[in-house]
DNA sequence: GCTGAAATACAGCGTAT
DNA sequence: ATACGCTGTATTTCAGC
């Protein structure tokens, strides 16, 4: 674990292309980025080992798994010690219906982001598993209408496109 | 482009295998959940077409990218009518910067999760890109200490794990 | 949903630049 | 040091049942 060196164009693009399609074979990928299959290979196995590619996700529709809802749980914990957040983290992290948990600077230390049946399963989560909790002082409930991806995540400098 | 049919429990086990490791082949994941890997081949593309299984993302590290402060914004559009908000939140999705945008209830009506490369960045980003567009009326800046990701996305009621 | 075979892709290695 | 081409092996895919 040493190589930490800096990402050249051919590897921007590589990672660009597999942020849109992380299926696509190393043979296409070597194809449209103008080397060979093997030094392809190459490129994306450094790219793991130097920790840039972290894996590979799989994106589900929640709503196709019954929970069409969506919601971002703005919660204060008090008093905001070690000993708390520890348990407090690692419960969030288990329930089924947390996505993704953020700690954050500003009025609210942690944002939830929750996916759930309907509205009564809301309710029961925010009263079961947050406000019924000693070190939660508040929770600010905040519906999602929509949610965008964005584009690749590339280096600052790089024209995207 | 028909079948919406119920997900078995050997569904929601490759699901929630793949979702542990979007790179399991099909015969490991065959094997795991006790079906033939042609089978479970034709599950998977069944996910795929019936729009369960949206698509295969790379995970990638963005501070090994150059952008290793993350932050949430908070907007408030006004006013807060379609002719406006479509091309804001087009402007917001091609910024390089972002990662994920989200329409909410609440006093804020955007939520736009960016990585940056450090403050200055970040502040260039909110003058440039937020607060000089005459429909944002305001901007809370959230810094991200850390983030977590959480167990795979299951249907109500299945036991995890 | 399974079996088995054909097509394809991957991963390692030797060589050349 | 990095890229390439070759080759054995593993995986994916497609028939037929």
């Amino acid at each position: 674990m040493a190589d930490s060196a800096a990402l050249d164009p051919v590897d921007l693009e590589i990672l660009r292309l597999l942020q849109n399609d992380a299926r696509t074979t190393y043979r296409d990928l070597a194809a449209m980025v103008g080397i060979a299959p093997s030094t392809c290979l190459d490129r994306v196995a450094r790219l793991r080992r130097t920790g840039v590619i972290l894996g590979h996700e799989l994106r589900v529709d929640p709503g196709r798994l019954g929970r069409p809802l969506q919601a971002l749980l703005l919660v204060q914990v008090r008093p905001h010690r070690k000993e708390l957040i520890g348990p407090f983290v690692e419960r969030i992290r288990e329930i089924p219906e947390s996505r993704a948990l953020f700690h954050l600077t500003g009025p609210d230390d942690y944002l939830v982001q929750v996916a759930v049946a309907d509205m009564a399963d809301l309710q029961r989560l925010v009263l079961e598993e947050f406000t019924s909790r000693r070190e939660v002082a508040r929770v600010e409930t905040r519906l999602i209408f929509q949610q965008w991806e964005c584009g690749p995540l590339l280096p600052p400098g790089t024209a995207p496109g």
